[in-house]
DNA sequence: AATACCGGCGAGT
DNA sequence: TCATACTCGCCGGTATT
């Protein structure tokens, strides 16, 4: 075991375009089609925005986040396309059975999303690059017999190399870069390649003359921090070398959330019964997993566009809708007497600082006890 | 001084 | 131009102990 601590292997498990794949495993006649979720919000007829296109629809244009209409545009001479509404529940039925597949390639499995996962295969492969090769296609034919679906993989020495190796191929790809080649892979991507590094972050590094993930390797760290602070600047530098010590770990849901559109922006809490189901769904979600909540907040996002949260910790945690409801009711009211020029164009609830509920009943018990 | 909490922001799917 | 729903994680500021 510890003879092979120095050689950590991990996959990165990516089901392609996953909630368009779903559809067309469901209803094979599309396939070929451009093929586009969406998430209507409602507001109008086609309001709404693009959750994931098939590589049809991608070649033409569409990407995941514009808005519908955009995409109906774009796709104005190919009246095969399809517009599908999102639908969840399927998606995450398919996302069930195949996480159960990896399972059974490693018991060290972190699933991150519904479509991705990395596996940690130091074990089973002692360290041999080849054989952890071996086990994605064994993982990619037996998704492809049983699901259907096609998904690519990435090999690499810890977290963070896998998952550029897998982004590196795509759709239906298996990559693996070897401890000696990580530079030589790294060294030339553009810097927003980097996991972590998105438009914002690339934008200050392409201040600094920053382009490249090379130029960022070799950067002065304290400069770095003095950029991003004493946390931020080091790690992007560390990123950039293909060091990650992160480990692959089960995870556990840390926070649930729910947000809606409003039909028409408001400037007061007179949307609760928009509200109502949304605790409803929050607390029906937390009963199901056994969880309880020490901590509600709530999200307004503005006409502008601009996010603003407010939460609150409870004394006792739980997963009753009622209490939820009151307790984000509270939030709202406090908002908008704190905040009166705010417009709210979508509001949401969330949970977070979850617990089992043993430990509610083990808190309770005490309590009692001690009363 | 250390820790907890809060709100903003960024990112990825 | 038009701009969803959800989750995770970091930062800096402030409150609490």
């Amino acid at each position: 075991m510890s003879l092979y601590a120095e050689t950590r292997i991990v996959l990165a498990v990516d089901l392609d375009y996953f909630y368009a794949q779903c559809e067309e495993i469901r209803n094979p006649e599309i396939k070929g089609k451009p093929v586009v979720i969406c998430v209507y919000s409602g507001r109008t007829v086609d309001s709404g925005a693009v959750s994931t296109a098939n590589y049809v629809a991608r070649s033409l244009g569409v990407r995941s986040g514009i808005p519908i209409i955009l995409a109906k545009r774009l796709l104005a001479k190919h009246p095969e396309a399809r517009f599908l509404p999102m639908d969840r529940e399927f998606y995450e039925s398919v996302s069930e059975r195949i996480m159960q597949i990896l399972r059974y390639h490693s018991s060290k499995i972190e699933q991150v999303s519904i479509d991705e996962a990395y596996l940690d295969v130091s074990e089973n492969t002692r360290g041999d690059f080849a054989v952890a090769e071996k086990i994605a296609t064994e993982i990619k034919s037996e998704i492809l017999e049983k699901e259907l679906l096609t998904c690519s993989v990435g090999v690499g020495s810890n977290k963070l190399i896998s998952k550029m190796a897998v982004d590196a191929k795509k759709p239906d790809g298996l990559t693996t870069i070897l401890p000696s080649q990580v530079h030589q892979f790294l060294d030339p991507l553009l810097v927003g390649k980097l996991f972590g590094i998105g438009t914002k972050t690339e934008k200050k590094l392409g201040d600094l003359g920053i382009k490249t993930i090379g130029d960022l390797a070799n950067y002065d760290v304290d400069e770095l921090s003095e950029e991003f602070g004493p946390n931020l600047g080091p790690l992007l530098k560390r990123l950039a070398q293909g060091i990650d010590d992160d480990p692959v770990k089960e995870r556990e849901t840390e926070q649930l959330s729910r947000i809606v559109t409003l039909k028409h922006d408001a400037d007061g809490f007179d949307f609760a019964s928009e509200i109502t189901p949304l605790c409803k769904d929050i607390s029906n979600r937390l009963v199901a997993y056994g969880l309880v909540c020490k901590s509600i907040g709530i999200l307004v996002i503005t006409t502008e566009l601009k996010t603003k949260n407010r939460s609150k910790t409870l004394d006792a945690p739980t997963n009753s809708e009622v209490r939820i409801e009151s307790v984000a009711s509270e939030l709202f009211q406090l908002f908008f007497r704190e905040e009166n020029e705010t417009l709210a164009r979508r509001v949401g609830i969330r949970v977070s600082s979850l617990t089992k509920t043993e430990s509610l009943k083990k808190d309770a018990s005490l309590t009692e006890f001690f009363s």
